[in-house]
DNA sequence: TATTAGATGGTT
DNA sequence: ACCATCTAATAG
């Protein structure tokens, strides 16, 4: 099996998630290493889930079949990936948080020129997917059979398990207690773990 | 280094 | 009104 995480149930999506660490991710030039994740459970439990509430224009594709790419639009201006994962019918994904840029180094800077250092140039889930120049038009394409933009490698050897450290999501107001976050031990690309904070009223009553 | 406000637009 | 965010500016 290419993909090994493809076939896990969706109630493993946190396995999912672990799995996909280390992988290769190539699009538009650029190749960048995972360094951090966060799973999302399809299975109507969990309030984080953009599919918690059930079937929408936006996640439709989360409830197809695993294997491609679900991209969507925060704050007005980023997008953000998630791998698809799970049976067919049940909305479970892994979101791309972070990675290392491996390949492609000089046009990654082109396209992120606030990034200070070259280990952030993707330590973020929307700063990874300006690196790999992905926008909507990428939402449902596969990733597994070479027709999409996007495409996965596997690490030459497995991320050891004492390698992987787990906490809580990031950003989200709901299940924080959650620990569906995994990223790689010490590694520098890895974004900066901020609790949700309740954004202000812009007005005061 | 840590904290904060503003940008900006689809979704519910 | 709410966001699975990022950057620049500020304070210490």
């Amino acid at each position: 099996m290419t993909h090994p995480w493809l076939t896990l149930p969706a109630a493993r999506v946190d396995v999912a998630a672990r799995t996909m660490l280390g992988w290769r991710l190539t699009a538009n030039g650029v190749t960048v290493r995972l360094t951090e994740v966060e799973a999302y459970s399809g299975l109507g439990t969990d309030p984080a889930s953009h599919a918690h509430r059930g079937v929408t224009n936006r996640n439709a594709v989360m409830f197809g079949p695993a294997g491609r790419l679900y991209v969507y639009q925060i704050y007005g201006m980023y997008r953000c990936l998630n791998i698809v994962c799970g049976e067919e019918g049940v909305a479970a994904a892994v979101l791309l948080r972070a990675g290392e840029v491996v390949d492609g180094l000089e046009l990654a800077r082109e396209r992120r020129p606030a990034a200070g250092r070259d280990r952030d140039l993707a330590s973020g889930p929307a700063k990874l997917t300006q690196v790999l120049a992905l926008d909507s038009s990428a939402y449902g394409t596969s990733v597994v059979d070479g027709t999409g933009p996007m495409t996965m490698s596997p690490p030459r050897e497995p991320v050891p398990d004492e390698l992987i450290e787990a906490g809580p999501r990031v950003g989200v107001t709901a299940a924080h207690d959650v620990a569906w976050r995994f990223w790689l031990k010490g590694d520098p690309t890895v974004s900066v773990y901020r609790r949700h904070t309740p954004r202000r009223r812009t007005r005061p009553a």
